[in-house]
DNA sequence: GTATATTACTACTCCACGGTAGCATTTGAC
DNA sequence: GTCAAATGCTACCGTGGAGTAGTAATATAC
């Protein structure tokens, strides 16, 4: 009964092109990442996701740690990607106002994470288990933003006295951040026009009542 | 030469009271957690930080899971009360400015963050292999700080329009948590005050030169 | 229809690490 | 000085999970 011969063979996966199983394991294991963690990425709990067997994702990455840094790799070039086409040129900001050129850009990238929660959500959410790799992947990508950010900060820099662009161009990319962060929790309950909302009563493009 | 008999013993550790050596293994769990993320926590790797066997370690905790529960118990009750006893109490809120208050709060909070520097690391910074038992800690903690958080934002509503004293709470708790983990990563280039000024000029302590 | 190349599966190995049984050493009480 | 209790150490076990050798099945070309 249990022998071998009578025992009864797991069907075959459908055959696929080899770039078209990478997509599908990647995509496999983000769904368990944001799921449940790094650590629930193992390459049996991978393989039952994605509907093969394990030799199976070897035949696509050396190992689990390629794996991941495949993942990683995709995830975050798509998301600064959009992150970028979001921001707009240097030649656009000078004709424009840096409080509403944030306020606007805050608005399109919160709809963008909207419309790609999985890939923000590992991009921006603290995840279970998430190894140094991911880590270290993150601060450049925050690195590369934050030089935008406070090229935005220095331009509006004129306007205000007491202002630090470095400190502001983390606060930017930080609240940015927040915001992703919650849309992605409760999107109902977060919606994008509140933080372009506060955003803009905080530097000011509605009227203080009174002075402070 | 390799009988049990010729190879030299290692030498006893110095016999110590269990308070003192569960004290002693939260300790360098906790500098182990921060110089090399969760994963580097093996009973081995923390029995030999301390200078014991894991034996010895077993003595005082169940395992390895309840000696990290056992520390982030204890470094999250530390925080939380030297966070508490910054924020000043509601009866002092009524007679002064929030937005002073937020500015004098954020002052003395980084310079806590400063003299506390392993305790506020495992606290706000991201942790490599950080475990779902302390996400949830870090997210419990952040609800305490947020309904303060929110309580000082509401306060301050009745001065600017537009405000959404939730987003306000949400960003204040964001914008220290930034603040403490720049100056943890680098305590020289960010100064508390640089972090003191930039708010004062965000929340309008100064005078604009121009309205936006 | 057959053969072969390509892709997938079963059953297994190996090891890092959590955890422990049994023994050794030390310290304090008498 | 001796003895026993308390604390620490060595050597080992069990297992989850990464990874693979050998075999099976399928799809396409002829």
């Amino acid at each position: 009964m249990t022998s071998t011969t009578s025992r009864k063979r797991r069907p075959y996966a459908t055959r696929v092109p080899a770039e078209e199983r990478r997509t599908q394991l990647l995509d496999a294991a983000l769904r368990l990442i944001v799921t449940s963690g790094h650590d629930a990425v193992t390459m049996d709990a991978l393989a039952e996701r994605a509907g093969v067997t394990k030799p199976v994702i070897y035949g696509q990455f050396s190992g689990r740690a390629d794996l991941l840094d495949a993942l990683l790799r995709r995830e975050q070039r798509a998301a600064l990607s959009q992150l970028f086409a979001l921001i707009p040129a240097e030649t656009d900001m000078r004709a424009g106002e840096p409080a509403r050129l944030v306020t606007e850009t805050l608005d399109r990238f919160l709809r963008t994470v909207r419309e790609t929660p999985d890939r923000w959500y590992c991009i921006v959410m603290p995840l279970p288990d998430m190894p140094s790799a991911f880590h270290r992947a993150r601060d450049e990508a925050r690195d590369a933003v934050l030089r935008r950010a406070r090229e935005i900060a220095e331009w509006g820099q004129r306007r205000v006295d007491g202002f630090d662009p470095e400190i502001a161009g983390h606060t930017i990319v930080t609240l940015f951040e927040m915001a992703a962060r919650l849309v992605l929790t409760d999107p109902e309950r977060y919606r994008p026009e509140r933080f372009v909302g506060s955003l803009r009563a905080a530097i000011g493009l509605v009227t203080p009542r009174v002075g402070l």
